[in-house]
DNA sequence: TATTAAGCGCAACTCAATTGCGTTATAAAT
DNA sequence: ATTTATAACGCAATTGAGTTGCGCTTAATA
């Protein structure tokens, strides 16, 4: 079934101080193989209900909360959660990117290379956060 | 109750073809007199329970389809719902402001000044709708 | 190997939002 | 003005994502 490296597992789950579980074990390698984005409903059904909800939803907020995955938008506005790039610790995510997500595949990608502004304030509003959230068709699926 | 013109109701009904009952009259005073936007609990309490809550989920979701209001992000994913501008028709939203969470009051802001870029495509991704949300201290509650 | 602290799994719960359906009110057609 | 068709209403019941409590198990460490 683990089908990433050991090695990997041991430097990514010491470097965001998670526990090595076999089920985080294998939650972390099914994101590592997806593509894209991933709903807690995508997991169960991933692990054929061997894996009970509550541990996804526990096992996804301690992800998010140490820095390994992070919140992506989703139509239906379910939590939907992306591997983090490297750049992101315990301490702190530094997400500057676009996302996108498609309505016909309804997969959300990440833009890493569509930054975002770095506006700090707008007519007397103070900006801590922004995001940018496009829809259309993606890349796959507009090609078919 | 009705503190609104029933000329602009009668003009306002009409143009986004709506039926007046007196709850739908109400409801869009509501609107009319709010600053922001509004939550179908919020919309509830307004009433003191005198509307059912399924009345108020049905309006809201006529007066979206119409044009009349518009969805707006909530921090708690719950549906939120703000007056459009004159510019949007029961076939087309056009929205092309960003919106504004205070972290502190949590209210959501129509940035009716903040202005979308207009790109159409990026790295072969279509895009047809895009979205900007930004959260921070509100004007008010920053000199607070 | 023993300790302790985090993670697991099951059941029960919360709460926003939706569906069904019989009744009521509005718009329009006669 | 009255009838008729259709949308809206209101109540009850349901759905479904996400959460909480709690006793048991497993991983890290001393």
């Amino acid at each position: 079934m683990i089908m990433v490296d050991n090695k990997l597992i041991d430097v990514t789950f010491k470097k965001y101080g998670l526990r090595k579980t076999s089920f985080r074990k294998n939650l972390f390698e099914l994101f590592h193989n997806s593509t894209n984005s991933l709903s807690a409903k995508e997991i169960s059904l991933k692990f054929s209900s061997s894996a009970d909800k509550v541990s996804i939803y526990r096992a996804l907020d301690s992800f998010e909360k140490s820095g390994l995955i992070h919140k992506v938008p989703d139509k239906n506005n379910l939590l939907r959660y992306s591997l983090c790039k490297s750049e992101c610790t315990p301490n702190k995510h530094a997400h500057d990117h676009a996302h996108f997500l498609c309505s016909v595949c309804e997969e959300t990608f990440c833009l890493d290379d569509f930054k975002l502004p770095l506006t700090k304030s707008h007519n007397g509003f103070l900006i801590n956060d922004l995001k940018i959230i496009m829809q259309g068709t993606c890349v796959s699926c507009k090609s078919i």
